[in-house]
DNA sequence: CCAAAATTTGAAATCGCTTTGAATGCGCTA
DNA sequence: TAGCGCATTCAAAGCGATTTCAAATTTTGG
């Protein structure tokens, strides 16, 4: 059913039909009524590639993944949310996996010399992002989950991750800890190094000097926080209080506490950073987790929206959102033992 | 830059310039040469739209991923496996979000009007599933990751399942176990009714009959599986052995079993379905996990390569591919307490 | 009731590519 | 040298939509 089908079963031009359906002003409404029921009645839909090489937008936006592990469960929900929508939009989202940098890079050089994508989502940068270096070269719209430095203004949305870690640290410090530990995102993330400083901010502030055996560096798994919660709570004195960097990371600390025979709670306090997985829920654990909690789904959400604007025409250097995080106090985090 | 440029550029015609990038036999060498050349080092790349449009084909395989739960930590290995594939192919993945059957319904028929994807794939079916009867019926190729029973022959690429718990269960029968719990996937579900199958057979087999309080039918998070191996420990006799729909799961009864102040693979014993995700290793875990493994990831690279045959003109009903499944014995299983 | 203005419609150009069918040039044979 | 075949190349016609510009129709005002 192409469009032209269409307007011969209507007995109207293909332009009038085409007006009709795109809302233009200039077609009676008696004929975009009827243009409208018989669209819907045949089922008809404007053929994508036609409609995309006709207007010179793509109707999509790009996703690029850095190796397997990236499709984890912070990135699905932060993909739920901005496919939703997105969705809602009918702009579709393009998957595309890579297994290096040099792949990474190629792959925007191609998004952008084929035209596949009106606009891109880099995903946790670096300090100083090549890939948005890259993006701004080639003209391509994109936007930061997360934030970087490079000179130009470009557009992001970010959670107060120093902030956050900061108020997580001055209350384990208020409480009465000294040896609090860090598992941290990897070095040279944005983020984590944003975390890293509202740690030290803390310690600061309490003339706590910090001890560097304490700060791990590490991709948010259960099974590698888990060793290196192990290997900390093997240090004499050990910590007594932990900062993880994920609810999974939380789970692997969690893991390492019960097996040194110690309570969580009780022996050693954690406070998690919670990005709100649908399946994991801090309020349900033994013992509830005190969280730094701030939804990915919903920044998947509002970068989907933030796309929107700047393809709208929105200036993309006023596009930026600095979004507070909530400190939830649970039973995780208590008192040092005496 | 257009082909129109890059031939105006070389002083040759779009036809030759198009016939020489796509491998035609009509260009001489020396020509061919010094377009692939020279598209090469001004980073030419046809546009993505009007290649579409000319070639009919879109070049793009839809996923339509139902709620937000889908998009986990299965879904995740999967789409790695199967972007990374369709990706050297220079086929894109278009993700797209629904939430709930009636809209996912819609987001096919969609696909189909706009001709915005060559094939779907389509993920856990049930037993007689619906929206393969739809793409039937538009049209559509597509593929399952699973199968259903709908008359007619579709391309399917799924694991034994029903050999694979078969093969635990008879084993844990053997080792002297009587009362095996089975935390399974969701009713209706093809590969969880054929789990349901296997364990049937082999507790039949042994003329165990079955207690419908060690079944449980549930999506496959630490979470659920928590709580409901925490209400069959609480049964009396209590289940001395367990078989766990996936890797999750098995974190879930693992805790609960800890809980209940029980040892894994003494008192209590498992073996998980392991979908070989990279960062939840089974050997690595305390005790190690027995597990029947087949790689899900893998099976997204193989379904890529099946579509991909599919859209070459190899007959849909020749292709469907059944996948053994591996016992892997480790310490969690052994004999029931005497 | 008629010309002018406003409304509504349509023919054709355009987007950037592939592909058909025709044209060009060249070497060979007769 | 004319004619044929072969290897190359090109002009132009799609692909299915949007959009420009002109035409047809209706409405309005005097």
């Amino acid at each position: 059913m192409r469009l032209k089908d269409l307007a011969e079963h209507l007995g109207l031009s293909q332009t009038t039909v085409s007006r009709a359906l795109n809302g233009y002003p200039e077609v009676s409404e008696t004929t975009r009524l009827r243009v409208a029921e018989t669209a819907a009645r045949l089922g008809y839909r404007p053929n994508a590639s036609a409609l995309r090489l006709a207007t010179g937008r793509s109707g999509a936006v790009g996703l690029v993944l850095r190796g397997v592990g990236e499709l984890g469960p912070h990135m699905s929900e932060f993909v739920a949310g901005m496919s939703g929508r997105m969705g809602a939009e009918e702009i579709d989202i393009l998957l595309i996996t890579v297994d290096n940098f040099q792949e990474e890079m190629a792959a925007y050089r191609r998004l952008a010399a084929s035209q596949k994508v009106d606009a891109v989502v880099l995903h946790s940068p670096t300090l100083k992002d090549q890939r948005a270096e890259l993006l701004l070269e080639l003209k391509m719209p994109f936007i930061l989950h997360g934030r970087t430095d490079i000179g130009t203004t470009v557009p992001w949305l970010d959670i107060d991750n120093r902030a956050a870690v900061e108020r997580a640290t001055s209350h384990l410090l208020d409480l009465g800890h000294r040896r609090i530990a860090i598992l941290n995102g990897l070095k040279g993330r944005t983020f984590a190094e944003h975390r890293e400083l509202g740690y030290r901010t803390a310690l600061a502030a309490r003339g706590v000097t910090p001890d560097p055996a304490l700060v791990g560096n590490s991709v948010f798994t259960d099974e590698v926080a888990f060793r290196i919660a192990q290997s900390m709570l093997e240090l004499r004195p050990r910590p007594t209080a932990f900062l993880a960097g994920s609810m999974m990371t939380a789970l692997g600390v969690f893991r390492a506490i019960r097996q040194a025979g110690l309570v969580l709670g009780k022996d050693v306090s954690m406070i998690a950073h919670d990005d709100v997985f649908p399946y994991l829920n801090a309020d349900n654990m033994y013992p509830s987790m005190s969280t730094t909690r701030s939804s990915i789904r919903a920044a998947g959400v509002r970068i989907a929206e933030l796309i929107l604007s700047i393809l709208a025409g929105k200036p993309p250097e006023d596009v930026h959102e600095l979004w507070p995080v909530e400190l939830v106090l649970r039973e995780s985090s208590g008192p040092p033992p005496s």
